[in-house]
DNA sequence: CTAAAATCGGACAAAATAGTCTTAATTTTA
DNA sequence: TAAAATTAAGACTATTTTGTCCGATTTTAG
């Protein structure tokens, strides 16, 4: 479904949020330990994510990494997803056909196109800020 | 979603089907050429379903593969997704938490769960028959 | 100014997935 | 019976994904 590096991607950028709301900076050695994630691998996703604007991060001692209060509510995870993972999901054939299309249908397609539009759906209907209070209630846990 | 593997299992599955359906036995050739696949990666595919009892093998000159009637009817689309890419899908966490529950659930388990739950029905409703009459009526493609 | 604490960037390594090749076994047909 | 057509099986290779390591850069604190 999605890749590691996108689920790690997204489990960091929720414990970021979660950081950034509580009115705190947070590292990357923290993060890695509280989303229970290889540290040098979540540093590369959070480059990416910071090119990508998703996230901010500040260089230097007492550095770290943060969200907006504004974009905490705009940020969608959708951006996450794509940012990582790309925007193939959205149209995929689940049969690996080369081009998914109403036109030239697989076998499954008219069944499986309404499941993945409310992926599609899910995921662009969900905001950082969302996830992170799930969090922040504990209602929800991210390791 | 589904590894390639997978993919091409279902493919050359639904083709075997379609033959079958049509009263004829059918080779590693024809499927790989007619289900656009790489035809020794095919073979080990073919070779796992056969196993699995989801087709039928038969060595030697005029040998290749078939499915039986009753077969055809009673095989889900499921059968042949946890044959070859493993039960995981029914339960994985979308955030890949180790362990999805409604009792400590990720971030967005709520709003996943019954996208999942969707998907595993299309997976257990949907007969191999089903597919291979798509292609059959020129409803559906297979590459 | 210097040392420590942090991110950044690129090369490297390991593991999983995807795919190939070669030889053996089986069955039909000439 | 021998050749041809076909699947079976195992070793091998290639590619992608996942992950590590190290040195450079930036910033703060003493
Ligand atoms: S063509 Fe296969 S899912 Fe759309
Ligand atoms: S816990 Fe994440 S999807 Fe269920």
């Amino acid at each position: 479904m999605l890749s590691k590096t996108c689920e790690y991607g997204i489990r960091a950028t929720i414990f970021i949020a979660l950081q950034s709301i509580l009115g705190k900076r947070t590292s990357l050695k923290y993060i890695s330990k509280e989303i229970d994630s290889p540290e040098a691998f979540t540093a590369k996703i959070l480059q990416k994510l910071v090119k990508e604007k998703i996230i901010e991060s500040i260089k230097g001692a007492n550095g770290g990494f943060e969200i907006s209060q504004p974009k905490l509510k705009s940020t969608k995870l959708s951006e996450i997803v794509y940012a990582i993972d790309g925007y193939d999901i959205r149209n995929r054939c689940m049969l690996g056909l080369p081009h998914c299309s109403p036109d030239n249908p697989c076998s499954v397609h008219n069944k499986y196109k309404p499941v993945r539009d409310e992926l599609i759906t899910l995921f662009t209907d969900t905001t950082i800020e969302e996830m992170a209070l799930g969090i922040k209630d504990k209602s929800a846990i991210l390791k």
